[in-house]
DNA sequence: TTTTGAGTTGTTCGA
DNA sequence: GTCGAACAACTCAAA
């Protein structure tokens, strides 16, 4: 008599190594069946945005062929988690299904309920680590609360261990007697069915071999530079892995173990500034998926609660959401970033500050509409990153900016994009203008414009609020709210 | 237990 | 041109 087969339930975990969910499944010695359950309704407020499917469909293509490369293959399915895999239990003579942990509010309520229900009724339901270093629960400050300073929050993850990655699972893995049917990849729908995403195959490749690579590209080459070359909208200074991070295509641990294999050679952890300031970009991943799961309501409200009652700016007709949606702000550095966004499913992390800034400080919109902006057009657009990220930015959040603290555009630009390199490339309409203009392209001399081909308000528009003004109005309503 | 110093990413103003 | 101060308020942890 075989085993029983065990269910591993892909979620956002698309890889196989480093996978304990599949390689404790393996363990058993019994058949495995991978499966990816598309559950929009399961997603609470936040289903996948549109950029996100492009990357989730290229990722199940990927992963899938792993899996056939080991004589197995990824079953897929639509529709309320739940049902679906009690069908599949049925449908297998399954007795266990194996997955990793997610910690968005939605997927936690679904997943506490449904290991519930599923061990009431004998079925094995186990679940495991494979996104973060530390489980949320086991980090606590002395006060046994969550930390809400990232500093002394990282502080103390560095002193705590964590497991390695786990290794890869030697294949073939053993099929189930019974295949489930699943449904074609094609009829997910995830692809837009407009053009919008054509240039993003360019710029990623979606999946876990794409991470590795990714990875390992950037520790050998931009990693001890990291830490001045990462403000650099123009150069490729960043590792570019969120996106494989948000889908779990490589886990931080494994990030660790290669940053710590590349310091064998100098026999110092970490080998360079640039690397551990590269770890610290993991620390605050870890520390949003901390908060997140700590304050489950803030994808939506302020951490601050005072911050409920600031005053925004009065949009009714949405003028100023679109402008800064299509890049057509009139300040340069944001437009670029807006536009790199559209056309790419990401933009640059200094970038992003300052468009964020722009929109909440100048244009005095509300963050959540930029979070959800940003929800639906970036590939890498991750709950816990994208919450912590913009409460950040609006002074509402954790460690927040402080109120005053408000980008100049002008000043970034000049001072990260001091050729222009980055505005060049995607705002074209004002490729031929000099250095010296191209940030601020409203103060150029008439003569300047014209040989560089601008008519401001015609190919490129002028500024939608004027900076000094802005800035003004931002920090009285801002210091309003302290009152 | 209480106090104290420090804390991702900035800008402007005035000396 | 450079530099320090001011722009708050609060959390955390070390002393």
């Amino acid at each position: 008599m075989a085993l029983p087969p065990v269910i591993v339930w892909f979620r956002q975990d698309l890889r196989l190594r480093d996978h304990p969910a599949l390689t404790a499944a393996l363990e058993r010695g019994g058949a495995v069946i991978p499966v990816f359950i598309l559950d929009d309704a399961g997603e609470g407020r936040w289903p996948a945005g549109g950029a996100t499917r492009w990357w989730l469909h290229h990722s199940l293509a990927a992963l899938d062929t792993s899996l056939r490369a080991r004589g197995s293959q990824l079953v897929l399915a639509r529709g309320d988690s739940a049902t679906v895999l009690r069908d599949l239990l049925a449908a297998t003579g399954a007795n266990a299904i194996h997955w990793n942990r997610r910690y968005e509010p939605a997927a936690v309520a679904r997943d506490q309920t449904l290991k519930a229900a599923l061990t009431a009724d004998g079925i094995e339901a186990r679940s495991f680590n494979a996104a973060l270093l530390f489980e949320p629960h086991t980090i606590a400050n002395r006060q046994g609360g969550p930390f809400q300073v990232f500093t002394p929050f990282w502080r103390h993850c560095l002193t705590q261990e964590f497991p390695a990655p786990v290794a890869l699972p030697a294949g073939p893995f053993p099929a189930p007697a019974r295949r489930p049917a699943s449904l074609d990849l094609a009829e997910f729908g995830l692809l837009p069915r407009l053009g919008w995403a054509d240039g993003f195959g360019a710029a990623w490749t979606p999946g876990e071999d794409g991470a590795r690579a990714r990875l390992k590209t950037f520790l050998a080459h931009a990693a001890d530079a990291y830490g001045a070359q990462r403000d650099l909208p123009a150069t490729d200074g960043t590792s570019q892995l969120s996106p494989h991070l948000h889908f779990g295509e490589i886990g931080p641990r494994q990030i660790w173990a290669a940053a710590r294999a590349l310091a064998r050679d100098t026999g110092v952890f970490p080998s360079s500034a640039g690397v551990q300031k590269f770890l610290g970009e993991i620390g605050w991943r870890e520390f949003a998926h901390h908060l997140l799961w700590h304050f489950p309501a803030t994808p939506e409200s302020p951490l601050r609660a005072d911050f409920a009652r600031f005053r925004w700016a009065d949009d009714a007709d949405g003028t100023r959401l679109r402008a800064w949606q299509r890049g057509l702000t009139g300040y340069p550095i944001v437009d670029a970033g807006m536009r790199q966004l559209w056309r790419t499913g990401w933009m640059h992390n200094r970038v992003r500050m300052v468009a964020a800034s722009f929109l909440v400080k100048h244009l005095r919109l509300s963050w959540t509409h930029g979070a959800a902006w940003f929800w639906d057009t970036l590939v890498d657009a991750d709950l816990a990153s994208n919450t912590l990220g913009w409460q950040w930015s609006a002074g509402c959040g954790a460690d927040a900016a402080p109120y005053f603290r408000i980008f100049a555009p002008v000043l970034q630009g000049e001072r990260f994009d001091p050729a222009g390199d980055y505005v060049r490339r995607w705002v074209p309409e004002l490729a031929t203008l000099p250095a010296r203009w191209i940030h601020q392209p409203w103060a150029a001399p008439a003569d300047v414009l014209a040989r560089a081909g601008v008519r401001l308000g015609e190919t490129y528009p002028r500024p939608v609020v004027d900076h000094a003004t802005a800035r003004a109005e931002a920090l009285a309503a801002f210091k309003a709210l302290r009152a």
